[in-house]
DNA sequence: CAGTATCCATTAAGATACTG
DNA sequence: CAGTATCTTAATGGATACTG
């Protein structure tokens, strides 16, 4: 029985419900932070530590494997600098960019939303 | 011990976070299933079984409870009828409708990602 | 038809400690 | 600095049976 899946979060491999265009959109970048990092990353490139600083209620762990998966996914480069300290960075990927619109609409409803239902 | 908290899933109630607007909307409107119910309302009103026929990997108490949270946070508008059989349908509420740009780009860049990717 | 009620499995998330 | 590793809890999702 078990077999896991090992890496993706939820049902990224699913074959039939991944068929929605829609479904598959909010497999990728569904979930209580991805959209959230996405964001942060809008104005150029940050280090993890600038992002966990900037969203202050992740996890490193959640963090990280947010992180993993969008690089994984396409929507993150990941840069690691041959340094010490070590620095790493992450920055949107041209399709990460075509989002902007996206959540940038979507967090202009939800200011607008929060005001009408309180 | 239970203790549930009656409704909502995820964090909808959580003070601090919900202040980013972004978050807020992830929570109204995130999750595996919403935004797909949502979409098919787009084009009118719709009866609980037809909706289930259009999402058919949804069980009918995942599409009870979705649609439920979905009234309560004021995106749709529930009607029941005093017939026998019972029917009951469900409607977008104006605050809903300004949604439907976004998923359906949302949906846009779905289809372009999963060729992109594979 | 339009749901509820139970019970159970899977995933997401969180706390905390530790490392190259 | 930028993560891993572990362990635990909470949230989400699903199968199945039943009901007004």
């Amino acid at each position: 029985m078990g077999k896991r899946k090992e890496n993706s979060t939820n049902m990224q491999n699913e074959k039939s419900i991944m068929e929605c265009d829609l479904t598959y959109a909010v497999c990728k970048v569904g979930g209580r932070w991805k959209l959230l990092i996405l964001c942060k990353l809008e104005n150029g490139k940050l280090r993890f530590s600038e992002i966990r600083r900037l969203i202050p209620k992740i996890t490193e762990r959640m963090l990280t494997l947010q992180l993993r998966e969008l690089e994984k996914d396409g929507l993150l480069k990941r840069t690691v600098y041959a340094e010490v300290p070590p620095r790493v960075d992450y920055e949107l990927t041209p399709i990460a960019i075509e989002l902007i619109p996206i959540w940038s609409k979507l967090s202009d409803w939800g200011a607008k939303h929060k005001k009408l239902v309180k």
